[in-house]
DNA sequence: ACAAAAGTGTTCTATTTACACCCATGC
DNA sequence: GCATGGGTGTAAATAGAACACTTTTGT
């Protein structure tokens, strides 16, 4: 097929149909734990097993916006204070038993929330932590492990681990969201320098501190800086 | 929507109908300077425009087939000896005037082919190189876009330059792709050192050479490493 | 005073960069 | 011999890792 994007000019469908829908990675750092949002199938198939959020595009939709509307709907988060990047798209034919679905999976980080949000359409949805996120409904274990890998491999050069973050957190906050998510042991020391050294990562907020135990501690918020140099290396 | 993937049990449909397309962002190095195959559009909208190669997902098809499918009818070339990967998918519900159409694009990254295989479907197909490769068809600009930044950051941290390379090429060929790829001119001799030194990337083939104007150098196939440590960083 | 966490300084080592220099070939 | 590109050596600058030590709070 030369033509790209071209069905027949006109007339009845000459091509396949599809359903078109958005899954979304919702992932946030709890008890030092990286943690996933998942709700639980209330129809076949796969009925009873947890599953990631997501639904059908709209016919007047981008896929961002889909993105979005269901990730307002599943956490009743403001939209905007979550980040949220498509990570991949998935069209196996067998994918769905029912008829056949290309999904366009997405990840979102939130900050540690109280709850995810009831009296939305997310009554039964939980944080689960990644290691008991296990079995998954239709392929989305795959779904999961590469918006996992995504996040894992873009806090070693973006300043997305403060997307975990609350809007004022420090720094030994920060470290735990890496903690967390490569589930490595950092040098507080080394790794203070390093965030507080990269220019535009952080912003530091007045004197402002909190407590946790010892000395308190300065806040910050996320700086203007959109990449990592030099780069926070796993392990 | 609390159910992912999932459309009304049974019955006709409930959800809104999609085409979904692959498109190809096939990229190779020619005279030093990156380019992309491009086909000139027959019909409208945008008759005589270029575009990206591709196609329809068919119904009994997953994503990488149809996508691996549209390459070896653009170029001919043996699947399997190019490199091929899912960049991202889009879909804005006025990127084709005609009809709701999601499009999954794939970057594949060539040797330098004599010629876009004629015989094949992609009689009207022409290698272009980037800075020339404007205006095109629908969304196609912004696909480009994000392939080429795809395989630019890629090079940094996987031995993804050499599929730009034949099965056998020299340290300096491949450095002259990295310099292609990114726009920069790198020193011909820590180069050399970094990746004849970095485990697993080269694999020195016999003593074979080929000569271009100097002292013969050496031939190398690529080794078994996928991840380069450390990274090669552009300026 | 002591525990706990924040933050700074110092030392050692690995990597990067710049560039001098030698090697192997065609003409 | 000389031009041309291939390839090695080496020293200075930079960045990373390890860890001793000081600071500021609660109890």
């Amino acid at each position: 097929m030369t033509e790209p994007s071209s069905p027949a000019p006109t007339g009845p469908a000459t091509f396949p149909v599809f359903a078109v829908t958005v899954d979304l990675v919702v992932l946030t750092v709890r008890d030092g734990e990286l943690a996933v949002l998942l709700v639980e199938r209330g129809e076949e198939p796969f009925a009873g097993r947890w599953a990631l959020p997501g639904g059908f595009v709209r016919a007047d939709e981008d896929l961002p916006g889909a993105a979005a509307r269901e990730l307002a709907e599943e956490t009743g988060l403001p939209v905007g204070s979550v980040h949220l990047e498509q990570v991949a798209t998935y069209g196996a034919p067998d994918r769905d038993p029912r008829q056949r679905v290309v999904t366009v999976a997405y990840l979102a980080l939130a900050p540690d929330l109280p709850r995810p949000v009831a009296g939305t359409d997310a009554a039964d949805a939980r944080w689960v932590p990644l290691a008991r996120a296990e079995p998954l409904a239709f392929d989305h274990a795959v779904l999961l492990a590469d918006a996992v890998e995504r996040a894992r491999a873009k806090l070693e050069y973006t300043p997305l681990a403060t997307a975990f973050c609350p809007p004022e957190f420090t720094v030994a906050q920060l470290r735990r969201v890496y903690e967390a998510v490569w589930g490595t042991a950092l040098d507080a020391r080394n790794f203070h320098r390093k965030v507080t050294g990269a220019a535009g990562l952080l912003e530091a907020v007045g004197t402002s501190t909190t407590r946790d135990g010892g000395r308190p501690a300065q806040l910050f918020r996320r700086g203007p800086a959109t990449a990592l140099h030099p780069p926070l290396l796993r392990g």
